[in-house]
DNA sequence: GAGGAAAATGCAATCGATTACATGCGGCCA
DNA sequence: TGGCCGCATGTAATCGATTGCATTTTCCTC
């Protein structure tokens, strides 16, 4: 029976048949815990993100499971992955034989704990994507963020800015840090100052861009343009100014990164570099899967880079030619 | 062995030390195949939802997987659920014996699927959150949504506003039938008419909050205010009047539902209720495995409401005296 | 100290699909 | 027509944890 199921196996047409009749009459359904078993499979693979909640990741889990499913397999999902307790978490998950792979967005969990993970005794195949590590190790699926970031900050000195600030993502998260080396060679091109003081930490939500407002009103210089490591953060930055008065374009330009499906519709409409988030998940389930059915381990390390795309709105503007003292109107 | 693990069970201190003893040394890890397979139980549950993109069920996705998480469950997400084939779908996750429960976060799967399901040949437990069919056979959780619209709407009553149309949700959709009677009791109530030429059939994505828009500046009278089935569209809707020259709440005052976090920095701030989606997903998690690990099915349907709460912000504001025609200023 | 009850442990069967191996059947060539 | 090859199918072992049952050990009471 089970020969027969491993379609056209080795099974005359006439058993065959017959098997097929079996299953339709009887309404049986393969158990897969007796399969995982015997074939130390699970035909699950495990997606470990920082963070459902935000849409950017949301959306590629979208993507990642829409082609899990096309090629059967099923998706456990750990959210909030990284902490203390991650590669214990990773450990139990694997070694119990719950999930044949590893689907890792998330740049924060230690290379030692996944080396730990992939190597010989346990050999977990394992994809990062998104937050990947640079050299690598492992396979990887990730956008050219410092490039992205390059784009992006000549697009705000294209139109004229020579005073330009940068927002930047959680400290030492890797996307962080690619986004602003991309933001400091732009700079750097142009011949232009990277300042300090117009340097805002914060961390990809909105709440800490709204923080960064309340720093920069306070400025005693302001940039005449930013540009944010996120769309939150940009996002909660636009409406932390405009409780000062600050408008946008009038008064910055912004740049973006992300291009949430919100970017559009906000007012102003946000200038962003566009990350290819469907296509990401794809690529990285597919490798993923790849690398499950695939040798046992000979493969190496294939780093897929997939470009981004700046998509220019409203939130960005040529700088006035005379360049005014941003106003302190009121709503 | 088994016994020792299952703790305290009935063995001598001196053995279950022994045990764990060998288990620290050997690095020995549960086979969760082989317990599934003996015990027909997977110690996972799984999660169907319309869209994972959506930030709206993405943060209930992300409560559902803490709490699984923490009494020791796997999430196993199917997303984009309904469709012709999600008989099937779910026949064959529970036939197979890959998850040990249902949390259904989409109302338009058929009913006798469901029932198929949950009757004696299967009997899967099935918990149903969000958008619950009212007097369904099945545990329920979800927020009280006509009694929410309501509220919403006699809001903008509150403010002096008569002229008051709604943005539909999808049709046919639960959530978006009880917001409807919800907007049509407050108004009846208030001994106002609701206009047909004011109802706006959309669906509960951005574009087409944004295609309401175009067919509402047509209009040859327009109303005052209006009430959006959620915030997504509302945030459509928003960025469309914009770019017919209307602004908000200048020229309409506009109640959004769920209290997306993008809400509150949208420009006007968007007044809306706030549905409690950490409540809802902890307690529909909790419900699921309740009922999975309680007695064999004896227990009757439990229906939890849960309540919203109108969060006001500056997207509604009290109808000016004189009303003036909008005026349709250029950007 | 013996008898018996209770507790602890050993043993083997079980869950269901897979798979290696053995057996059976038919056809082909000499 | 006999022998051999290969395909098709039957049979049994296997994966690892659990669990019912049998057996042994412990301990208490008379």
């Amino acid at each position: 029976m089970s020969r027969a199921l491993s379609n056209p196996d080795r099974v005359s047409e006439g058993t065959r048949a017959r098997v097929f009749a079996a299953v339709e009459e009887t309404g049986y359904t393969l158990n897969q815990a007796g399969r995982s078993l015997r074939q130390r499979t699970s035909r699950t693979i495990l997606v470990a993100l920082p963070d459902i909640g935000n849409t950017f990741f949301s959306t590629i889990l979208d993507a990642i499971e829409r082609e899990a499913v096309l090629r059967g397999y099923g998706v456990l999902v750990a959210n909030r992955f990284a902490g203390h307790d991650s590669g214990r978490r990773l450990h139990e998950y694997f070694l119990s034989n719950r999930a044949d792979g590893l689907l890792l967005l998330d740049g924060s969990v230690q290379l030692e704990q996944l080396l730990a993970l992939t190597s010989p005794p346990i050999g977990v195949p394992l994809v990062m994507a998104c937050e990947a590590i640079a050299q690598s190790p492992f396979h990887t699926v990730k956008t050219d963020n410092v490039f992205a970031a390059e784009v992006a900050t000549r697009h705000l000195i294209g139109l004229g800015h020579r005073a330009i600030g940068h927002i930047r993502g959680p400290k030492g998260n890797v996307l962080s840090i690619e986004r602003e080396a991309g933001f400091a060679r732009a700079m750097a091109t142009a011949g232009l100052d990277v300042r300090a003081s117009w340097m805002f930490e914060a961390g990809f939500e909105m709440s800490q861009g709204l923080a960064a407002a309340e720093r920069f009103v306070a400025l005693a210089e302001r940039p005449t343009a930013m540009f944010a490591a996120n769309d939150e953060t940009a996002i909660g930055f636009l409406s932390g100014l405009r409780r000062h008065g600050l408008e946008c374009p009038r008064d910055i330009s912004l740049v973006g990164f992300d291009d949430l499906a919100f970017a559009a519709h906000f007012w102003p409409p946000l200038t962003s570099m566009r990350q290819p988030r469907e296509a990401l998940g794809r690529i990285a389930a597919e490798a993923l899967i790849d690398l499950i059915e695939g040798e046992p381990r000979r493969r190496v390390p294939r780093h897929t880079v997939l470009s981004s795309e700046l998509i220019v709105r409203a939130s960005t503007a040529r700088l006035a030619t005379a360049p005014s003292a941003p106003a302190l109107a009121s709503l």
